[in-house]
DNA sequence: ATGTGGTGCAACCTCAGGCTTGCACATCAA
DNA sequence: TTGATGTGCAAGCCTGAGGTTGCACCACAT
């Protein structure tokens, strides 16, 4: 579950991108003024990021405006929040064992 | 931040052993045995995870154990929901502008 | 003392991911 | 129309992650 969005977020430069997009929507070649990376790069990273449903583009004229999608990252922090809650379940049971 | 959490995540054979872990814990070679990989191969992904700060060992004679640490898991949540929630904020105040 | 099962270390291989470069296509302004 | 700017596509390079194999080292039981 939510794997590709895991992975996704797994890159710092992904991780960037995001942060950058949540201050404001932003073309590639725009986003790849802030970085020591091609414009390229940052249209592959982007296209990562739409695979895994965290950001959309929109073409307004002849540049392609790219914003977030919180429902992927949603998802994600739900798996993580769940496993963890399952692991301090499990935990607090053997600690109980060893107290008793 | 938590970056290291979140990359350890990113690989679908460390999730299926951290949801392994939350069932109890248990050693690289019985992890070994529920999937197509060898050993060391698990030996190598438990690494990652402890280095994630994910996972913690303790020796048992001649056996080493694994066992969940929710701490760096529940970082990770927390700095997905929280990028989440400015995502959120951001684009609740475009449609605001938009519906204005 | 000897065999057996669990671990640690190291070298090696393979392939996908991240990045670049080069060029063609589309859009806007003069 | 011409030039400038933004995008799309494709081929290629290169490092590192994931995996394997082989062997040496401990701990336990007989």
């Amino acid at each position: 579950m939510s794997g590709q969005a895991l992975s996704a977020l797994a890159d710092p430069t992904r991780r960037e991108l995001l942060e950058r997009l949540a201050r404001g929507e932003a073309s590639a070649t725009v986003l790849a003024r802030d970085l020591p990376i091609s414009r390229q790069a940052v249209v592959q990273h982007l296209g990562v990021l739409d695979a895994a449903g965290l950001v959309r583009s929109s073409r307004h004229g002849r540049e392609v405006r790219w914003s977030p999608r919180p429902d992927g990252l949603i998802a994600a922090a739900a798996w993580l929040t769940g496993l963890a809650e399952e692991w301090d379940r499990r935990l607090a049971a053997i600690k109980a064992i060893a107290e008793g």
